[in-house]
DNA sequence: GTGAAAGCGCTAACAC
DNA sequence: GTGTTAGCGCTTTCAC
């Protein structure tokens, strides 16, 4: 384990100064072409390569954007921080990954870094509703983006999935398979994303018609998917297609269908949100809202990038999503679609 | 965006020299009790935090470590990664996630990084047949310690399942439920996880006189899943019983199992390995070895702490794995039994 | 127990 | 074009 070489050595092994060296490399200086190429073979030579503490406590920024998500073991935010390093890789810089299960003061905590200039920037998952600390905590640093779960009341560029429009999809495909009664199976009642997706359910619905019998709000937890479809098949037996505002809330559903044979599709029309899960493989294949993940990343890195590069303003941006159709929702016929 | 309170500052407001309060800081001195106070009102009023490059550059180290996974979105390491955070973050560690997409420049990118003190260490997970500059490359730094799947000719601490184990209890599942042809799907044939997992199946199997009929190596992808599932069902129809070497192939093979109306349990019997997914919710629940991913990430952030506290040798670890019934492996009854 | 001073490797004025 | 110089904020001898 030597010593690796210094800036100093490679100038020196140049004939050069490292202020010269160092503005080579930063590509600030267009060189002679004789200076440049000593440079080059003596960084060959010594296979030199920048100390990234050094050039982070001299620059006071360190090219390094943080990604805080709930739960990395969770599919959509695994592919979500797939994505983000992907996008961030592309533009020059690491990532470092903070998961917060979930709790305020690890969220806090990660911000504090943020502050401390630990990375020059964060993108911000949460998934629980803020008592205000959150939103006075990101208040206090900018650099900060805010994706795909709001965080009410702040001011920072945010990137979130059109849920609306996602709400709307699955009661059209719903409807248009001949379901009229339908139920909602969502997040907490507080959250953004919850309500949208609910919203956009139930105004397409209303809208052809058809009626929203149920909404049934909780933690975005297999145990809430569980308990809300045993309430909707004891309470709402007319129903005859969810929309399920998660993969999570679904993987619940699933268990409790299976467990009172009730079958997929044909007894129960299921439409759910995210679409990380492997819903493609299971049996019957689900059919989703698929949100743009790839989208939400790029989007998420480039607003940090502007808002690192100086622009002072807090732009929402919104993805489309996609109705994917798979097998989950047979169509319904006549007989059994009178109420 | 005021400029962060230093180490300079603590000191002058406590009235001491920054080289004291940098001392105390870092455990180093035991203080009367008054200057103490003095230094944590201090620290307290102007809500200092040190920080982390200036003391990287100063110390050498980064107290942050580096986990570089195939790809973050794939269950299984996901987890892993979740479960590596946790355990860093536990020891005072950050992490740094960094995903090769199971390319070799990729990986050797990184290797070069943790050359060059950007991370202290380095948890490494490769997933593809290594022609002998992995190796190399990680020979040259020490603080790697290798996870998951063997870098052939490595001379580093190393955290794997127990694969063989793995294989045996999936052939005795299967065994014990009357199937007597056996097939194997697995990953690349170089790899040690497809090779141990494959051992392991057919010496038990072997051992008590069961049949492994047929065995397809291939990548550790959908494609090869399905494709290996194909040839099983044209060329081994009398096989009852097959042992995919993981969640990924596993899906691959559903997908032509469905497609074809073969059904899982009843036609072919399945034993999956990994258990990332969320395979209980399938239908029918899958039967899978469950690696230990906790105790994975546990392991390899000890073994890489030791590495960092100067540790010279390179243990192996094996970590026992689990067979976790669900319901994709009928009993085969005395009749069909009969090959 | 505490301070002064040097230095980690780099960048950024400021000179020439 | 290139060199000199002065830090960035911290740790760490070496003194006292």
């Amino acid at each position: 384990m030597v010593k690796p070489p210094s800036l100093q050595d490679v100038a020196t092994a140049a004939g050069l100064s490292p202020a010269t060296v160092s503005r080579y490399l930063n590509g600030s200086l267009s060189l002679p072409p004789d200076t440049a190429a000593r440079i080059d073979a003596a960084i060959e030579a010594l296979k030199y390569q920048p100390n990234p503490y050094a050039r982070s406590l001299s620059r006071g920024r360190s090219d390094t954007i943080g990604l805080l998500v709930p739960e990395i073991d969770n599919p959509f935010f695994a592919r979500l921080a797939a994505a983000v390093e992907r996008e961030a890789d592309a533009a020059g810089l690491a990532l470092m990954l903070y998961s917060s299960l979930n709790r305020k003061d690890r969220e806090l905590h990660y911000l504090e870094r943020l502050r401390r200039n630990f990375v020059d920037g964060l993108i911000f998952a949460t998934n629980h509703v803020d008592d205000g600390d959150l939103a006075a905590a990101i208040a206090q640093s900018s650099n900060v983006v805010v994706v795909d779960e709001d965080v009410a009341g702040v001011a920072a560029p945010k990137v979130f999935s059109d849920n609306v429009a996602g709400g709307r999809l699955a009661a059209e495909h719903m409807i248009a398979l001949g379901h009229r009664r339908l139920a909602f199976i969502g997040g907490p009642e507080g959250l953004m994303s919850s309500q949208e997706r609910f919203s956009g359910f139930r105004d397409e619905a209303k809208r052809a018609g058809a009626g929203v019998e149920a909404a049934f709000f909780g933690p975005y937890t297999l145990d809430h998917g569980r308990e809300a479809l045993c309430r909707l098949l004891k309470e709402h037996p007319e129903v005859t297609g969810a929309f399920i505002a998660s993969d999570e809330l679904l993987f619940g559903a699933l268990e409790t269908m299976r467990n009172r044979s009730v079958s997929v599709g044909r007894d129960l029309g299921l439409v759910t949100f995210d679409d990380a899960g492997p819903l493609a493989f299971f049996d019957p294949p689900i059919t989703a809202i698929r949100q743009d993940v790839g989208g939400l990343a790029r989007e998420a890195v480039r607003a940090l990038r502007e808002r690192l590069g100086g622009t002072p303003d807090n732009p929402v941006c919104r993805l489309p999503v996609e109705l994917v159709v798979r097998k989950s929702v047979h169509a319904l016929n006549a007989a059994s679609s009178t109420g």
